[in-house]
This record gives structure tokens, C-alpha cells and sequence, in this order.
DNA sequence: TTAGTATATTCAAAAAGTTGCATAATAGAA
DNA sequence: TTCTATTATGCAACTTTTTGAATATACTAA
């Protein structure tokens, strides 16, 4: 259930709209973590009944109202205990990978073209990633204790990209080189 | 769908019987794609019904009978079209990152424990898929075509555990510095 | 004025994945 | 002889995720 974890330690960092926390999760979250909106107000509707976070109504001018949740001491309480409960790293789930497992069947055209396609759609993912390390992150001591842990997610993103990139090339070659 | 073609892939390469794919799905599939047998059974049911495996009820001395599944050629032609249609690169999502993120909730003890951990962990996967570099992967030229392909997932879990063994060592030796 | 975009939330259904249980045969070890 | 491991398959309940709508306000640009 690490949905409801990862909106807590999105929320405890300052209170948000289900808008806004589903905007983080098309954003920075989003190194880490997917979800939609939909996921995003079901489990916020959950959290509040088991009362780790809380909500207040705003009323906006030229806006619709939002809601605006945080943490309570309870959901702080419960995150921490997440945290601290050890648990397994995450395998591989890919269809690009499934696809190049039976690519023997499809025409090595097809094979490379998808991969081409990756390795671009990972070369713009990277750089976007970059740019934000620039912008944000220049000086890891000087971050406050958040933006470091927040600049470590990043750190994963980027390589993450880095050595999808580098595994796109790696195959590219390996296939060209077959007589 | 991935599991349908996950299992097709499989199947194309050798028949197979539902325990035997639980058990690839356990161990060279596991690289990019895990299912459990009852995951797996259900799916064949499903398969089979749609006509793109077949199967061959076979009995054994001394075992339970099996049903050796196969795919059809429009079993085939489905994986074919299935590998030719472009899919989205998958975006991370792990409960590790999660905890790092707010991990600022937590003591910097409970943080560096996990981070070992699953630096550990991925230092064993790491070791145990070079091995299968080594015993069955030799030459990429001598490799056969299934081979080749099979062995391009293989480097693929070789870089995925090597780029999280370097993100727990960048991390560890981050959080440390800190004073 | 009307189409599009951004803000803001929610319901409902389907698909996919997880967990626990149940069955049944045989081989080998304790 | 009982226990454990391996082979072999399956159901049912549950949770999670995905997909597709629907509703409402208000600003902006054509």
C-alpha cells in the first residue's frame, strides 16, 4: 500500500488539494511513484475515515473550493512505522523487455525501431531530469533536510534513465552486429 | 496484457506445462516479468479458450499428469502483432524510493539500515545473473537467435541490479556526509 | 460566442494482481 | 511411519489499478 504512504510524505512536506497532490504525482512524485487522480481522491477519502490526515474546505474566488488535506500526529505516526519496516526491492516488470525476450519472432526492423523509439523517449526523460538538478540541487549540503531526501529520488530517476539509454545502445549494437 | 505475452514467449520457445512456466516465471522470465502459478493458470485457461495456445494432456509415471501447452500459429501471429505495436517505456515505481522521499520522518539509522539492505540484496541478484552471463553467454556471435535475444533481458537485469548497487552507495555515502 | 484549457471532485466498471486455501501423487529422509 | 519436498492444478475472495465517464466553475483566445 505504499499509494497512501506516498501521498502522506507528499502531504506532510505542506498540505494539498487532491488537484495538487495528482499534479506531484505527474511531477516530481513521479520519479518514484504513478498515480491518477482518481487513485489520488479514493485514497485520500480512505486516509481521512481512518483519520491519518485531516481536511479543510477553502473557498476560492474564480475558482471551484478545494479541499485541503494534511498529516495528523496519527498519520505522521504511521508513515514513520512504514518506513521503518523493511521491505523488498522492486523486480522488473517491463514490456519492452518481454517484447525483446520473443523478439526472435518479429522482424529485427521492428526489434530496432522500438528501441530507437525507448532510447529517445529515455535521452528527453534524462534531460528534463538533468535541468532539474541543475535548477534545484545544485549543492547537496546546502539543501534543507527535505530537498535532500526529495534530491535523492531525483538522483534514481537519472540514473534509472541513464542506464535504460545506455542498455538501448548496448542491444542496438548487439543486433546490428549480427550477420 | 504483458502476462499473456509473457507466457506466449515463453511457450514459443519450448511446450510447457503450467508448473513449468511458474518455474521460468521464477527464474530467467523473473528478469523482466513475475507471475505466480496461479496467475499463470488462469491466464492459460484464458489463452486457450481464445485459441492462441493449445493443449496436450500428458501422462507421467510416478508424477501427476500435465497439460504440455503450445501456441498456435494464431497464438503467433497475436505475439507478432502485439511486438510490433509501440509501447510506453515503464516509469519507476518502488517502495524504497517512497521511504527515501520522506524519509526525513525517520531516523538517519533506520534509512542507512535500509539502504544496506537493499544494497545487499541487489549485490547477490548482481552476482547470481553474472554467473548466467558467464555459464551461458559467453559469445553473443555463437549465440542461438532465441539465445541472443534471451541474453539482451539477461544484461538488462545485470544493469538494472549494477545502477541500484551504485544509487544505495551514491545515497549511503550522501546521508553520511552530512554532518 | 464558443471552443479550449485549467481548476476541482467523484462514480462505476473492468482488468489485473495478490493471498489463502485445497487437492493429489510420489519420492526420500528422519 | 510420518514428515517434507517436488510435481501438478485449481478455486475464491480480496485488493489494486486502469479506464471511461460525468459534473461544475471560470478564464482566455479565436
Amino acid at each position: 500500500m505504499a499509494l497512501a504512504h506516498a501521498i502522506l510524505a507528499s502531504l506532510i512536506d505542506r498540505p494539498c488539494s487532491g488537484y495538487d497532490l495528482a499534479k506531484q504525482f505527474d511531477g516530481s512524485v513521479g520519479f518514484f511513484w504513478q498515480a491518477t487522480h482518481q487513485q489520488i481522491y479514493r485514497e485520500l477519502s480512505k486516509l481521512e475515515t481512518q483519520g491519518w490526515i485531516t481536511s479543510e474546505t477553502i473557498s476560492q474566488e474564480g475558482r471551484p473550493d478545494k479541499k485541503l488535506y494534511s498529516v495528523t500526529e496519527l498519520g505522521k505516526q504511521r508513515l514513520k512505522e512504514w518506513i521503518a519496516q523493511p521491505c523488498e526491492p522492486t523486480p522488473i516488470k517491463d514490456d519492452l523487455l518481454v517484447k525483446i525476450f520473443g523478439g526472435y519472432v518479429a522482424s529485427q526492423e521492428t526489434i530496432l525501431e522500438e528501441l530507437e523509439r525507448h532510447r529517445q523517449a529515455h535521452l528527453e526523460r534524462l534531460s528534463t531530469y538533468k535541468a532539474l538538478e541543475r535548477q534545484y540541487f545544485q549543492n547537496f549540503q546546502e539543501l534543507s533536510e527535505p530537498a535532500k531526501f526529495h534530491y535523492l529520488t531525483l538522483l534514481k530517476g537519472i540514473g534509472y534513465e541513464t542506464h535504460w539509454l545506455a542498455w538501448c545502445d548496448q542491444a542496438i549494437k548487439l543486433l546490428k552486429s549480427t550477420v
